[in-house]
DNA sequence: TTTATCATGTAAATTGTTACATGATTTA
DNA sequence: TAAATCATGTAACAATTTACATGATAAA
């Protein structure tokens, strides 16, 4: 169960479920997202586990917080999870299935369309992770190697996730053309 | 729902449940997964909904299969998916969750080794592709663009695994010597 | 004769999504 | 004053995984 495993490792530091929610949007996004309706009972499921604890976190302005920080056990099982080695071959990628199965459109040119389609994406996200590179890189003089290793293994992450969308981008230009010229073949 | 598309891609032609775990195994591999306790019972469903039809295929030998083939309705089920464009930002990779928390091992050469046993299956899984490419080229001499569209969109989706599994070999030889690096640097 | 493959399923548990519900505070 | 954000949750449903169950045939 990675999610679990993952909130742990976001528990160094305490955070609320909404503090949370936060990170997988702002920093996970790449690679793993989670609402708000599962975060917050899974937070009390890990509680009575043992694996994390919390607090109320009373504030005179807004609403009172719950701030969940891991225990040793909390700790102990997120190593055994790094231990444990890579756990691939589990993804699903929904967008690879569709153009797969792309013939069933009977038309080229939708085809063509979707091809776009998905490439607009793909620069969207690019940019993205572009943006919150050159910001981090102009905000720490520590950027990239120089990082605590909290943030440098998280930098790691980022890096796979632009080489991964460039990648992307890169087939998309070709798959348009492909599909073009085999369309003006006939 | 992907499972349910994906499955009326594959229902242009006569499968049985098992052998569309086959094709899952061998073909989508890369971006679906999927067991057969979650195939029959879905298969059922599709059929009470009228996407998808079936006639026994009583052999002589071994026992009797179920065949299943999408219908006229199913074939439009499947192409509104297609035309709804791209779903994308649904990927959940657990492996780079992992090299996201690495920090945790609080042991450089352990992240070290997580990283080279990731590099090997990565390795692993690119023979893998490049064999099956091979193996396509030298079996149809109209590979890759002279395919029909049924077998030219799954080639794209070859291609693109093919690109991001070197992406991602490089990207785990790169983090190692990083890793090494600053290891070396205290 | 044992192991692998063919073939279909059910049951239970886990994981994840969408919708609903509430109420305070902050910004436009 | 309306909309957005902060903050926490429940309920219902959907999707997925793991374990269990059965029995035939083919290959070693």
């Amino acid at each position: 169960m990675s999610l679990k495993h993952i909130m742990l490792g976001m528990l160094r530091e305490p955070h609320s479920g909404y503090d949370m929610k936060k990170r997988f949007d702002k920093s996970l996004r790449s690679f793993w997202r989670a609402e708000l309706s599962q975060i917050y009972p899974l937070l009390q499921k890990m509680e009575k586990e043992g694996l994390v604890s919390s607090k109320a976190d009373v504030s005179a302005i807004g609403p009172t917080r719950r701030l969940y920080k891991r225990s040793a056990q909390g700790h102990k099982e997120l190593q055994s999870w790094l231990q444990d080695g890579p756990t691939v071959g589990t993804e699903k990628i929904a967008y690879l299935a569709q153009v797969f199965f792309l013939a069933n459109l009977n038309d080229d040119e939708k085809a063509i369309e979707f091809m776009q389609e998905l490439r607009e994406h793909m620069m969207e996200w690019l940019e993205t992770l572009q943006t919150a590179e050159q910001e981090w890189r102009s905000n720490d003089p520590r950027y990239p190697d120089k990082l605590p290793d909290e943030a440098f293994y998280p930098q790691l992450t980022l890096e796979l996730g632009l080489m991964k969308v460039r990648a992307n981008v890169e087939w998309c230009d070709r798959c348009i053309e492909r599909i073009r010229a085999r369309s003006n073949r006939s």
